[in-house]
DNA sequence: TAAAAATTTAATCATTTGATTAAAAAACTT
DNA sequence: AAGTTTTTTAATCAAATGATTAAATTTTTA
């Protein structure tokens, strides 16, 4: 889900990690907060990497909050979500969680970010990939994306449903990442058309076709298991095939689609890199 | 999104209608409940029609309530939506909404029924069409389909989102309701692949494809629509494009499909009707 | 018009929940 | 061991929110 409303507290000025205050015992004032602690608003606070890594085997505690709240978020959106439920869920407690990340929103949209660029980093290499022909480039594309999906089965219903009714900075991250990959697609496309190998198609129906035929069925799959009534296993089985078959399919629909009588908006060209 | 924990209240018995209590003035006693109340837990209580239209021109409260909680629960799911906000929208206070419907559970819950008929109504009717071929029933699916997103463009996320993590009573209407409607499919898809009209494809893959390929761009319309760069506007024209190229689509895979060297999950006959 | 029903108002509860704080305890550094 | 940092504990806030109630007001109905 979507969030909604997600600002509204009082926002007081954050304690400052060096401020001391009178303390009866050892510590001499407030712990320093950690590396991370500079995310928070202050604008001129730098980009620092997340943590040096303090332990060497296991996970920082950072890391542990981050991928504690990337499972709940992932599984239950934003709003749905309780910061307790995350502190939980890393072995953690509240405070801790507060301490790192001061709040709620702010572990989010860390934790959204980092989702969003895993998302689009196996595909993108395929797409830029000059290599290949389109065939063979389709063929990585729905592999790899199978692949990820099947670890990361709800990040894509996540992201669609945090980036709808989210107009701010996330948003904009996204667009920027997603730029050369959507100029160098267009182009291909249109070069493989002109030069006959394909029936000339609108990049937009290409790629709804490429991603609905190859994620939507993640994204769909508690309405399709049921619809089909396949198991959890035969589900797995299914999009093992698919990684043959949407290849042959979209092949299939690459030839046999009828030249674009384009009654239609005309897109191909123009608006190259709106947005 | 999700709503996670839906059950926690103190769920005190709730408020007797004719119960009385000292009274000061004209009414004796508690206001009488609209039928509509008839729906809170009592599991004896009648199954009554939704409410005998009161006011002939335009809605009645409950319908105006109903409306405005369809609305936000489908914008923003269960847990980012407030009661609060369901009133206002619909025009009446709080108390009037929880007078009608005892809480925003099942208030949610009637929503959520509601729409998931709406969602496959305007399906089931022509798939349960036995007059016509694949390939019509075919394109008259996909009309339907998109005709009706275009009005509800929020449901599919919406129905997706509030499936997954909600085993009860919901899931189980929804199995009913959607049976009759995979059984005809099935049959029909294997009689036409014995008669060799089309490459035998199995259901789930049929099925993912045709979903994928009509509602997936409404649900993935916001990532679509940035990776794309095309407008509101663009959208709207490229769906009716679809209107026609999906049938033509889905044909040239039905008919370009390789004979399925079945490696994975042999589906197509066992299990006619599990779930 | 009088009784009944529907709706509003406004106050109030009880929880949940995000967030903060101070102090103690544990873990690590040197 | 001494000092520093990290983590926990536990109490507490403040706001949001679902829900309830009693009484007043409006609307409908008979």
């Amino acid at each position: 889900m979507a969030k909604a409303s997600r600002s509204s507290r009082k926002n007081s000025a954050p304690r400052q990690p060096g401020k001391t205050s009178q303390r009866t015992t050892r510590n001499t004032g407030q712990p320093t907060r950690p590396a991370s602690q500079e995310r928070r608003c202050t604008s001129t606070a730098r980009k620092a990497s997340r943590k040096d890594p303090p332990s060497p085997g296991d996970l920082s505690t950072e890391e542990k909050i981050m991928q504690a709240a990337q499972k709940l978020f992932t599984q239950n959106g934003f709003a749905a979500t309780r910061t307790r439920d995350i502190a939980k869920e890393a072995g953690i407690n509240l405070a801790l969680l507060n301490y790192y990340f001061r709040s709620k929103e702010k572990l989010f949209d860390i934790v959204m970010i980092d989702n969003f660029r895993q998302f689009i980093k196996g595909i993108s290499i395929h797409l830029l990939d000059n290599a290949n022909t389109i065939e063979e480039k389709i063929q990585r594309i729905v592999t790899a994306y199978i692949d990820f999906l099947n670890n990361h089965p709800d990040l894509p219903i996540f992201i669609i449903n945090e980036i709808r009714g989210n107009t701010s900075r996330i948003t904009q991250q996204i667009n920027e990442e997603v730029a050369p990959l959507r100029a160098h697609m267009f182009r291909q496309l249109r070069e493989a058309g002109r030069q006959g190998k394909i029936t000339p198609i609108d990049p937009f129906h290409f790629i709804a076709n490429l991603i609905g035929l190859t994620v939507f069925p993640f994204i769909g799959r508690p309405i399709l298991q049921r619809v089909t009534g396949v198991s959890d296993q035969q589900f797995r089985a299914f999009m093992e095939e698919r990684k043959q078959l949407v290849p042959i399919w979209i092949n299939a629909i690459l030839r046999g689609n009828r030249p674009p009588d384009n009654g239609a908006a005309g897109h191909s060209d123009k608006n190259p890199d709106h947005v």
